[in-house]
Order: structure tokens, then sequence, then C-alpha cells
DNA sequence: GCCGTTTTCGGCCCGACTGTTTTCAGTCG
């Protein structure tokens, strides 16, 4: 039973308290407590073998009583009080809570009244027309209610960040075209780049808030209303994808800026910190009594309760608030900073694009260097590479090093983690490679201590200079494989060996705490597109965001450093000496090639 | 259920909007 295990069980115990409406001030404390287990970088398991069941009331949220609830699950796996509580009404009512317009009180109202139990059957209800009568229950509700239904089979809930991004681009557009606007920013969690976002939230600044919701419901995507008020408007686009509008006046934009990124926990407390100080924050500014002593600048908000300004990536009250008052926030990376793409498939395997077209586009996006790493056999969609194939491969990159200058190419391959940890190619082949990504492809359902023990004989080779999407997860599609990423990320450390940020919008593999918590470890990342596509070199931009959700600075992205020092870095390994011969024309100075035209 | 430079008891963030109901509860963020 791991953290993330454990603050499941709390979230589930938050959602059947509220259901039958327990003090909101008890859910919130499961919710806390779930939220600090999941982003707490250490196993607790660990932390209570080490320093005993009471350290883990040092932990923020976690008091005497829940401690012993997590040293019971720890040890029992089991929680009795869950089991009292799904005795009393059915889990299913917590999915139905999910159902926009359905909160607790309204599923435990139809549960009881009705006898629906589940989505479907709320779906069913909603169709006969059984819901109009409930009390409370009128037309629009029971249609809102089955829209959601319909709507939660589609998209299971939630939207992948670049796909919600490119919807939102053109609608920001349109809205800047209204009368008045001063100032269109998008807030809520497109804005704290959360890699999947529920709906999107839209920002106005504006005197007037109607010229802005007319202008937003003449918007052509648009496929129904949810709600239109004078300041705060909903709509549904064809997409399904829901966009909330605020409109504030200007000197309410930075406090209402600050209200509506969240997230609400990271609201929460920060307003705690204001009510300490005697102020009252909410979203049209920081006031005294009657009088706003801040709210045209976000970064206002923030002084106002002695913090300097939180980047939105960080806002999840993980504990950027304490790191903001200790002058302990880093500075996050950000994507100029990165110096070359160190995973990208060319028509040698599965790749769309050239080899000289990969590296001519990442040449044109001003990198100092690039990896080209393809496929090895095991991937036999992908059309992979055996020690030949490689062998050929490292002739046409010597040909084209002759040939364009300006950009290091660094010959690598993207090899397969085979099902008991050898890699998919002989060491000699390995050890001509500038660059090795280490993958799993394939068996990527194996039970926790197996997979572990796998990628850990991966890492174990020398010739391993990262490890490619640890989790091999798809956004939506394919859960995270079970793999003990704590105990990887420290052999990945203690050999020198990258982790990867997966930087395809569907990968995004690792996720932001497991980031988090490598960097914690003290292992070295690195944000790569593994584009198989001259476009999809843009993708880096998604994974510099999750890496700033993972509290990354440049320092600790080794595509950050310049090319002498990466080298330094990789070859780190064991594997430098041997190496060394196929670096050398990688690193040669480009004015030893080709003369300027 | 947590927490404490107001406190070990009595607080716990704040407001907009909807739909339903005749003054407000529920939901949402």
């Amino acid at each position: 039973m791991d953290n993330v295990d454990i603050a499941r069980r709390f979230e589930e115990v938050a959602d059947l308290l509220e259901i039958q409406d327990e003090s909101p001030f008890r859910v919130r404390a499961y919710r806390t407590a779930a939220r600090t287990l999941a982003s707490f970088g250490e196993p607790v398991a660990a932390l209570v073998e080490r320093e005993g069941a009471r350290a883990l009331t040092g932990l923020p949220g976690i008091g005497k009583d829940l401690a012993g609830k997590i040293v019971e699950l720890l040890e029992t796996g089991e929680l009795p009080l869950l089991k009292e509580l799904t005795a009393k009404i059915p889990e299913t009512l917590v999915e139905m809570m999910r159902i926009p317009s359905l909160g607790p009180k309204r599923a435990r109202l139809l549960y009881d009244t009705l006898g629906v139990e589940t989505v479907d059957e709320l779906e069913q209800a909603a169709r006969s027309g059984r819901l109009v009568g409930v009390r409370g229950f009128g037309e629009r509700l029971a249609a809102t209610i089955l829209d959601g239904c319909v709507k939660r089979r589609a998209t299971a809930g939630r939207v992948r960040l670049a796909d919600a991004e490119a919807q939102v681009e053109p609608l920001l557009r349109h809205l800047r075209g209204a009368r008045g606007v001063l100032a269109v920013e998008v807030a809520g969690s497109l804005r704290r780049r959360k890699e999947t976002v529920g709906d999107v939230d839209i920002l106005v600044s504006a005197r007037q808030g109607e010229p802005v919701a007319s202008r937003l419901f003449s918007y052509r995507e648009i496929q129904h209303e949810l709600a239109r008020g004078a300041t705060k408007c909903s709509v549904v686009l064809r997409s399904g994808l829901q966009i909330d509008l605020r409109v504030v006046p200007p000197e309410s934009y930075g406090a209402a800026l600050h209200y509506f990124t969240g997230s609400k926990a990271h609201n929460i407390a920060l307003r705690t910190l204001g009510v300490n100080r005697g102020l009252k924050i909410n979203e049209y500014g920081v006031f005294q009594g009657d009088r706003r002593i801040a709210g045209q600048a976000e970064v206002d908000v923030f002084r106002a309760v002695g913090l300097p300004w939180i980047p939105p990536e960080l806002r999840e009250d993980a504990g950027e608030i304490e790191a903001a008052r200790e002058g302990r926030l880093p500075e996050l990376v950000e994507v100029g900073a990165i110096r070359g793409d160190l995973h990208v498939h060319t028509t040698y395997s599965d790749g769309r694009d050239e080899l000289a077209a990969m590296v001519g586009a990442c040449k044109a996006r001003g990198y100092e260097y690039v990896a080209i790493t393809d496929h090895t056999q095991a991937v036999r969609v992908a059309g992979g590479l055996d020690a030949s194939g490689f062998r050929e491969q490292a002739r046409a990159i010597g040909r084209l090093r002759r040939t364009i200058d300006g950009i290091t190419i660094l010959h690598g391959a993207e090899v397969d983690i085979l099902e008991d940890g050898a890699l998919d190619l002989d060491d000699a082949t390995l050890a001509a490679l500038d660059y090795v990504v280490a993958s799993v492809h394939s068996k990527l359902t194996m039970p926790e201590p197996a997979m572990t023990r796998r990628v850990l004989r991966a890492l174990e080779s020398p010739f391993v200079t990262a490890l490619g999407h640890p989790t091999g997860r798809l956004l939506g599609k394919r859960e995270p494989c079970a793999l003990d990423l704590p105990r990887i990320a420290r052999a990945a450390r203690d050999v020198g060996a990258l982790l990867e940020i997966n930087a395809q919008p569907e990968r995004l593999d690792l996720c932001d705490i497991h980031i988090r918590l490598s960097r914690e470890a003290g292992v070295r990342l690195v944000v790569a597109t593994d584009a198989h596509a001259v476009g999809e070199l843009d993708f880096m931009r998604h994974g510099i965001d999750q890496a700033r959700r993972g509290w990354c600075a440049a320092a600790d992205v080794a595509n950050t450093a310049p090319l002498a020092e990466l080298l330094e870095l990789i070859g780190r390994r064991g594997r430098a000496a041997t190496a060394a011969p196929a670096l050398r024309p990688a690193t040669a100075t480009p004015t030893r090639r080709r003369a300027p035209a």
C-alpha cells in the first residue's frame, strides 16, 4: 500500500462522508490528508519505519486520528471506517456525484427517493422523466443531468491540456474583439498547466460585462449555454469542452486572476493566511474591513499576505506557500533554456521525417545538439533497427556531420527493455552510441515487483543514459504500469542515469508528482519530445510545463546544459572511456567543417 | 478531523448563479 493508495482511500472516505451529510470540515480533513499523502515524496511506510508512527503527525493536515488510520492501512491494508460507510450507502453514488449539477445532497436524495445507485440508472431515470417531481428537481435540472450522463460516457470527464489549449486559443482571440475588453487570460487548471483539464476558465478585464457575454455567445463553436449572468457565463463547445467566463473590472483583475487560477486548496490556504492578518481575500481584491488594499495585480495579493508571487504551476497547496515564505521557491525551468532534444525518431524506424530533416529542424530551433534515437528491433511495429542497421545509420550521421554545422548530432537509440530487463541491443553496439534511451514497450501489465526488477536491471547497464517514458502511461487510454518509482529514482541517481519527462501530449510521463519526487531524490531529469516528425519537436513546451509542475529549475534538467557539460554528465556512466571515439566527431568545433557561404 | 504568535475549544474561504421554491439550498470553482 503506497501513498497514492492511501490517498485514494481517504478521498473515498471524504466522498462518502459528504453524501452522508457529515461535517464539511471533517470531509475537508480527509481531502487535505489525501493531498498531503499523494504529493509526499517518500513512501509513508518508510517514514513510519524510520521515525515511528508519531512522525506522521508532523505532516500537514495529519493529526493523531488520521496517523492511526494510515498505520492501520499500512499494517492491514484495511480501513474499517470505509467498510462502515459503504455498508450504509453504495460506493457507486460517488460516481454519480461527479455528474455536473449533482452534488452530495442531490445524489443522496435521488438514492433515497428513487433508489438510483449508478450513473446508468441515473441516465435511465432522467430519460424516463422520473427525476421531475423529486423535490427540488424540475425539467431543466433533469435535462442538465441527462446531458451530463451522456457527456460523461463520451469523454470520461477530462481533456488533455494540449487539446483544450488548441480549442481555447481561437476563442481568446474572439473575445479580445469585444468592446471594452482590457485583458483576456486563461485561468484555472489550464493556467496551472495541469496535464488534463475538466473545463476552461477564462478571465476578462472590462468595465461592462454585457458586451463580453454577448461576444462569447456569438462564438460559432458554442453548442449550448449553461449559465448567463452579469459577470459569469458558462457554455459548452461543440467538442464537449466547457468554458467558464468571468468578467471583472481592472482594479480587481489581479485578485480575480489569482482566485480563478486556484487550485481551490491553494486559495483556501492563502485566504487563511489573510484571515490571520485580519484580511478578507476574494475575487475582487484584498480587503481590510471595507477598504480594498490590493487587487489590480496578482503579485499584490501575495504581497498582502507577506509572500512573493508563486508561479501558477506550483499552486496546489503542496508546500509552495511554505517554500515561498522561506524564500525556497525554485526558479522554474523555461522552454527557452532547452539546448537540445534528446529523444527523436527518423525514417530509420517509425519516424515520418528523414534524418537530415529532423536535424535541420532542430538546428532551426536554435538547438545546440540533438540525439537521434531510433527504435531497436523488438519494437517490430516501429521497424526497429538491429546492430547492422545502427552501423549504417552511424555512417549516415557521419556524412551529415560533415555537411551541417552549428549543431552537434549525438547518435543514439531508444533501446527496448525486454521482459527480463535485458536490453534489445548488444553491448558493443550500445558502446558505440553517444546516448541511449531505454524504454519499456511491451508487457506493460507485469506486477509491480517484476516490473521494478525489470527496469532496475536495465538501469544496471552502464550503456543506458536515460530511462524513457518511465511508466508507459497514455492519458485517458492506458494506466501507468506498476512501478516502484521512488526506488527507480534512487537507482537512477546512484548510477547517474537520467529520468525522462516525455513531452508527447498523451504521455507526459513522468507525471508531476513523480518528477518532484525524483528531483528531491537528486535525480537529473531530461525533457524530450520523442518526436516522430518535425512538427512534434514543438511538444517540448508540454514537457517543460510538466517539469515546472514538478518544481524543476533549469539545473534539474540535463538538456539545459551546454554540450560539453551534458557530455560530461552522461559520460559519468561506466562507458565514458569506450564511448569517447564515437563522440569525437560530434564535439568537433563547427569551424572545422563547412566554411560559411 | 485538524489546529493554535487571538485559541486545547471553537473555529475552519468566499461569492455567483441556477432552479426551484416563495426566501433559499445546492452546486461550482
